[in-house]
RNA sequence: GGCCCCGUCGUCUAGCGGUUCAGGAUAUCUGGUUCUCAUCCAGAAGAUCGCGGGUUCGAAUCCCGCCGGGGUCACCA
């Protein structure tokens, strides 16, 4: 290979549906290779499948790349020297190299019908053999017309090749086949097309799913017919799902990977947590930033077998960029997934509350939940229910008189109290000493009729925030419950 | 069925013939941090390195066989 060839990977999806982990694995490798490279990353879409096409998924796979901060410099949207980038556009382009293919008696016309092809298959899979479709080579196959299928006409032979993933990979001429390259409604096959397109747009890279392995062989059958030298090929593991036994995928119920957007993990997060599935660069780092990622990512060192996806391990990551957060930074992220309520209240205190709650978070979503009780008032029932939890061995000890005696005192107390944190502490640790009480008992009472929640940041904190008046009108509401 | 790829704690992994036959992270459990949940800290449990041979003074690391898992054999990509 030429050293100083300029690296200029691709991504190429085809535009059926939305992008999981494992597709966006594969454009982020790419990525991050053309990056580290000061080179070119290229979206293409290969959409010459018209059936399968979904309307607007092209678009949402856009979304999804921009979203992740996976910049392409060349695409559909935004143009480049070697477009256009959608393969739909492109058609003369194939059928001028499948001219070649036809003139050099590279390339015939298929004569036979689907459902002929159909019964070769069947025969072949009866007789438990790999169906061939060479072995029904026609001899004289008719003019092509453009009206049949255009079929490659392989040089069967057995290939050792190096894979930037898989190491060293060889196949014996068997696995060789006449494979079609323009179909009969004149769009060409991703096996044709995409031979093509990397040549056409100076692609020195392929990174692509484990799905392609097994037809490597053919394509580099059809390099050389073509005549053009091969870029780098690099082969990724599939990614499978929680249960392990299979690959990743959509009719699997993988996920969207904006729907993980949508549910608060943290763009980085994610690439962080896609590039070490399969990738690490032998260190006992688990976290990256971006960066670190462009500057030590490498293809020799992705893992050859399968990873299976483990959300748990996402949360974690995501928690840990959470906390490691600029308060600022996440409230602007997360402000809008603040309980409705928080409409009702300015952005100091909405941030206030962000800020206490961020050590315990871990995607966005968890936010209402975690936050309820500071824009709404707690449940009568919920408050009543926690003095009484058997579970909490402290207050079990005490019956509904002494909580409520704790709880005047409390007020008194409190009354005085300018709510700052610091005064706050100092009080309430002086009625422990003179209630001859334990935090154990004192504070739980307090958080549970100020929170009524069965988990809530700390007291100080908590008690601060949600400020005087709203702290006393629920010490007082408590008691009452109590008479 | 043919061909190809893969196989280290539940999970993600380090390890590339001998200071480490097993390290880190996560998940789980226990204890501690003025209350809960979380964080943080400390600790526990968890992998006879798929199995069986072989090469070697010595193998998770090299070779062979087997088993298991996955992919592929489309006018889908």
């Amino acid at each position: 290979m030429n050293s100083a060839k300029v690296v200029r990977t691709r991504f190429a999806p085809s535009p059926t549906g939305f992008l999981h982990v494992g597709g966006i694995r594969t454009a982020l490798y790419a990525w991050l290779l053309a990056r580290q490279n000061d080179g070119k990353f290229i979206l293409r879409i290969e959409d010459t499948d018209k059936a399968r096409e979904v309307a607007n998924s092209d678009q949402h796979i856009i979304d999804s790349l921009n979203a992740l901060g996976l910049n392409y410099d060349e695409g559909p949207d935004i143009s480049g020297d070697y477009g256009p980038y959608r393969q739909s556009e492109r058609i003369d382009i194939y059928k001028r190299w499948a001219k070649k293919l036809l003139d050099s008696g590279r390339a015939y016309a298929d004569p036979y019908s689907p459902a002929e092809v159909q019964k070769f298959r069947e025969t072949a899979q009866k007789n438990k053999q790999p169906f061939l479709y060479r072995n029904h080579r026609p001899n004289n196959p008719p003019e092509w017309d453009g009206s049949q299928p255009l079929r490659f006409k392989s040089e069967p032979k057995g290939y050792t090749w190096s894979d930037a993933v898989m190491g060293n990979l060889s196949t014996g001429p068997e696995v060789i086949d006449d494979f079609i390259i323009l179909k009969s409604d004149g769009y060409p096959t991703y096996n044709f097309a995409h031979i093509v397109d990397d040549y056409e747009m100076k692609i020195s890279h392929i990174i692509r799913g484990q799905e392609f392995l097994a037809s490597t062989p053919n394509y580099l059958n059809m390099y050389e017919a073509l005549g053009i030298e091969r870029p780098i090929l690099a082969t990724m593991p599939h990614i499978l799902g929680p249960t392990g036994n299979k690959k990743l995928s959509k009719r699997d119920g993988a996920k969207d990977v904006l729907d993980y957007l949508a549910d608060g993990i943290l763009p980085t997060t994610l690439v962080n947590f896609i590039a070490s599935l399969g990738w690490n660069d032998g260190s006992e780092q688990e976290v990256f930033s971006v960066p670190e990622l462009i500057e030590k990512f490498s293809l020799d060192r992705v893992q050859k077998s399968g990873a299976r996806f483990d959300e748990k391990r996402l949360t974690w990551m995501n928690g840990v960029e959470i906390r490691s957060m600029d308060i600022d930074k996440l409230y602007e992220l997360t402000k809008d997934y603040l309980p409705e309520e928080s409409n009702n209240y300015d952005n100091e205190y909405n941030k206030a509350v962000v800020k206490i709650t961020q050590e315990r978070l871990k995607y966005f979503k968890e936010l209402p939940e975690l936050t309820q009780f500071f824009f709404k008032e707690p449940q009568s029932k919920e408050v009543l229910n926690l003095f009484q939890d058997p579970k909490n061995k402290q207050l079990k000890k005490l019956d509904r008189k002494q909580i409520n005696d704790l709880l005047h005192a409390t007020i008194n107390t409190l009354e005085k109290s300018s709510f700052d944190k610091a005064d706050l502490e100092s009080k309430l640790n002086q009625l422990l000493v003179d209630k001859q009480s334990k935090p154990g008992i004192l504070f739980s009472i307090i958080r549970i009729a100020v929170s009524g929640a069965p988990a809530s940041p700390q007291l100080f904190d908590t008690l601060q925030v949600l400020g005087k008046d709203k702290s006393m009108e629920r010490l007082r509401k408590a008691t009452e419950l109590l008479n």
